[in-house]
DNA sequence: CAAATGCTTCGGCCTGCACCAAACCATCCC
DNA sequence: GGGATGGTTTGGTGCAGGCCGAAGCATTTG
């Protein structure tokens, strides 16, 4: 009857409306304060406070007490990736009363989709690289070809340490707001980091919105043409 | 408050045991009746039939009548992946109450995860196309070398219809009882429906299991040596 | 020290939903 | 036709769990 890993647990966990929204909210890969959180959610703080002992102690949550506030982030990438799945799905299996993307144009235009580059930004790096050749697009599979390592290079990020690292470099992730494929792995999130490194770009604190500056907008353009 | 998609429901449909039973039996990819998924999860065939009702309304199950029988398979590739993200999350963040795999020992072996190997036999396939220079293994993007196609050839198998699909040739899949990777995509489908085809084994009627002849067994290690 | 802020624990209310038994359709077989 | 089998609908019961207010700790500030 009840064979293999509890499966039900961790989705009753993320099923509740309240925690969903709190997890929704951690997506933007900030750590967010419990009254955060509970705002986040419509709920009082009691209520907060027993949801996320709950997620923390299921293990998808991670807590630093940092003086008088507690921080919370997502546990990690497989986490994330979870999160998105079911995103993914209940997006293309999508009900009449659910809204296609955020409310918000600003964040339908640059946002933040964990660590990386989402919305139509982060669709355009993908297509950018996928139709110059840099990738070999294979679904799932996107190995960087040696001109795209180059043209990575030239941008002024230095591959090596992210080849170092155990995380896939290139990989594909659905968007739900797009319904597209952008580019995620340790190089989408080099390309973030750069992108706000470089002044291109800021990101709004606490909030999963990025704002080009006019300078970077164009930059960004040549950058990544289509 | 709620911007995006419903996650949510999707996620507290996944979280019911009785459902989630269900939906763990289906991942088979076989196609189950309703009164085989209601024994599966323990429940009369009345709770059963709302259940069905509810998944079928998300799209998350497909439904096919057929004479006084209803069939019940997963909705697509997307509901099963995102099924074993799920599932791939708890086994990690493995509670202690969570058994590590499957309570049948032959199923620990040789089983389907959906539609290709997994088990150790799984695991024996991707390991013994990894060490010899078949895929490069690049956590999750593992392209087929020259070399795996000439092999994956001689095994009988025919490569050109696979690459046609849209489904990727190669995907890696974690499994949750050998906590290891193993083969998915359209080759680890073809893998399995040779290994059907020309005897090796059979998969058990109703079930994820899949038992080896002698004779199967003794070619499949030589095909695939570690 | 007292006051303010952030979070948690406790106790009690209440809704939602899984569950089953009994009755009701549909299909196949003799 | 009647009887058997597979599924669904309906009605009613009961429990799990989300929610909040009030009270209780911990930490920072004046």
């Amino acid at each position: 009857m009840k064979e293999g890993p509890d499966i039900t647990r961790i989705a009753a966990l993320i099923g509740d409306p309240a925690r969903a929204n709190m997890l929704t909210a951690l997506l933007s890969g900030k750590a967010l304060t419990a009254s955060e959180l509970a705002h986040e959610a419509g709920i009082t703080a009691p209520t907060a406070s027993g949801h996320l002992a709950k997620l923390e102690e299921a293990g998808l949550l991670w807590r630093r007490k940092q003086g008088r506030h507690h921080y919370f982030a997502l546990a990690g990438t497989e986490v994330a990736s979870a999160l998105e799945a079911l995103a993914g799905l209940a997006a293309s299996k999508g009900h009449l009363r659910t809204r296609t993307g955020p409310r918000d144009l600003a964040l339908r235009e640059a946002r933040v989709c964990y660590d990386h580059f989402a919305g139509s930004a982060g669709v355009r790096i993908f297509e950018s690289l996928a139709t110059s050749g840099a990738l070999t697009v294979d679904r799932e599979a996107i190995p960087l070809t040696p001109a795209g390592e180059e043209r990575i290079t030239a941008l002024g990020i230095d591959l090596a340490p992210l080849k170092a690292k155990r995380r896939p470099l290139c990989r594909a992730c659905l968007d739900w707001s797009e319904r597209r494929t952008h580019l995620a792995g340790a190089l989408g999130a080099a390309i973030l980091s750069h992108a706000t490194a470089s002044g291109w770009a800021t990101r709004t604190k606490g909030s999963r919105l990025i704002t080009f500056s006019k300078k970077g907008a164009s930059e960004f353009e040549s950058a990544f043409p289509i």
